[in-house]
Formats: structure tokens, C-alpha cells, sequence
DNA sequence: CAATTCACTTGCATTTTACAAGTGAATCAC
DNA sequence: GTGATTCACTTGTAAAATGCAAGTGAATTG
């Protein structure tokens, strides 16, 4: 191994981002915690999408060792768990509105609520905020800050 | 599988565009083609990046078949082959700068020239369309229309 | 305190990937 | 013209990741 490949590796944004979740499953994972409010370990498997116990296991665990996700214990049934997207996570806004922006574009069968995607394309910049704040709201309903 | 089912997976828009890209190989060969001017086969294998020929071969493949790539031939010599971005690819731009973007806030070993992660923090829609001009020029040199 | 819920873990078969070695068509060197 | 080389893959196989089913153990409920 050059030094020139091991720059390539570690220097390259894209490459970074893919190490952090260019996968199917992170895909699914991280709509799940943006657009869907979903923060407990059971509303992931029951989100129909299919996915088994061990790799849904493994991609949170990968998440929290990414800075994607925070894990928590629910305050009052401690044997529930609940995951929090942290601010990495809420800057991979832009990032998941363009793609559903450009899947609308380019897949006949995508269904996106067309007040939404033109909300979007009108102005970007409010839907990514509008699209923070609810995933604000979703935090507070788990951390029981109402 | 129930109906809803096939429809969670079908209306999806990032289910979607994770069944056309979500990959780190996939990352790397629309990097190569969208800011690094590559289009020929061998280009994408000696980027030192390590991918394997057959995994090339089956994502470029892939790509061709969701309309990402379309595969053509050299002129002056039909043994090379070469491959060109869809609109489709170019339209996928704004979320790989939007990427970039990320990647440079989130992992400090990213190294991005600071003059082009300025330029797109200053004005996205230019380096958007700058950057479609880079590859309309990566273009034209391979299909010799100069 | 027995039964159940919950968030995983484990075991194993199947699929995907990585690495190395081919293959066949096209081109080059002489 | 032909033998060597380039080029874009394909094939074979071992290793790794995934999918599925069945646990496991702590916490909670009845």
C-alpha cells in the first residue's frame, strides 16, 4: 500500500460518506429517523421494510460509533430503548430531501405528497428547516420534554 | 408478503434511489464519473482505489441497466470502452456536493479545496451548474467533440 | 412469581465480495 | 502477416456479509 492510495482512502469525502452510510439498510434507518420519527428499536423492525434483528442491530451500533445516533434508555421502562439522531445526523437533512427530490424525478413509482416536494422545490431552505423541527418534535415526545 | 409491504417498497423514494446507489462502490465509480472526468474502464480501475474487475463490471453494469451509465465504444479504437453520465447521473449533482458538504463539516481528515467547498456554500446553484460544465467537457474529450 | 415484553445474540444456510487467474477480441510492433 | 500486448471483462474459489429462525437475559406486567 502507497501512501498516495492510504491518502486517497482517508481524504476523500465521498469515500468518508460511504463508509458512514451508503448501505440499503442505513438508507431505510436514517428516512426512519428523519421523515418518519421513529426512535425506538421496535418501531425499526415493525416499519415493514424487513429487516432482521442482527443487522438492524448492528447498523444502530454502527451509527452510535459514527456519531449518527445516541442510544437511551426510556425513563420510565428502562428496558425500553430509544435512538437519538445527533447533529451530524440533522445535517444529513439536505442531503436526504435532495435525494427524494431526484428519486421523484427519476422513479415512476416513487409517491412523494406533492405539497411536499413542492414545498421543496419552491424553497429548500424552509422545508429543511420544517423538517427539522418535526424531527425536533419527535425527540421531545421520546424524551418526555413536552 | 401483504400488499403493504410491496408498496413500502415500491413508492419509496429513498428505498429507491438506495436500490440504485447505496454502496460504497457505487459512491466511488459517481465520484470518478462526476468530478474526477472518468469514463473509461480502465480509468475506474487504476483510481487506487482497490475495486475488483468483476465488481466493476457488475456495478457498471447495474448502472447501465437503471439508466445511470450508457456504454459506448471508442471510435479509433472499438477495444476501448468507454461510459457516459444519463441526465439522470447529472442529476445527481446536488446531492453528491450536498455530500461533500457533510463529509467536510463531519470528518476531519476530508480534504476538500477550500476555494470549491466555499464557492458552494456561497452559491450552490453555480457550483452545481460549473460542475455539469466540468463534465460536459470530460464528455466532448472522449467523444472527440472538441 | 410466573408469564410476557424487549433488545438484542447466536447458529447456520445463502448470498455477496475479494482476490487471482483466465479468456477472447482488437490492436500494435516488426 | 503474425506474435506479443492491451483491453474489458469472466470464471473459480475462499472469505465475509446477510437473512432467517431460534434463543437469551434483563425488565416489566398480571
Amino acid at each position: 500500500m502507497s501512501k498516495k492510495e492510504t491518502l486517497n482512502w482517508n481524504g476523500c469525502p465521498i469515500r468518508y460518506a460511504a463508509s458512514v452510510f451508503a448501505d440499503r439498510w442505513n438508507f431505510v434507518i436514517l428516512r426512519d429517523v428523519l421523515f418518519k420519527g421513529r426512535r425506538y428499536y421496535g418501531d425499526f423492525l415493525d416499519a415493514g421494510e424487513g429487516i432482521s434483528t442482527n443487522i438492524l442491530a448492528d447498523r444502530l451500533s454502527k451509527f452510535e460509533s459514527t456519531g449518527i445516533l445516541t442510544r437511551h434508555q426510556d425513563t420510565k421502562k428502562r428496558s425500553r430503548i430509544y435512538y437519538l439522531p445527533t447533529q451530524k445526523a440533522l445535517e444529513l437533512i439536505p442531503i436526504f430531501l435532495s435525494i427524494i427530490d431526484w428519486a421523484e424525478r427519476h422513479d415512476e413509482h416513487t409517491e412523494v405528497p406533492e405539497v411536499f416536494i413542492h414545498a421543496y422545490r419552491t424553497d429548500a431552505d424552509k422545508t429543511i428547516a420544517d423538517t427539522k423541527d418535526l424531527i425536533e418534535l419527535a425527540n421531545a415526545q421520546v424524551t418526555n420534554i413536552h
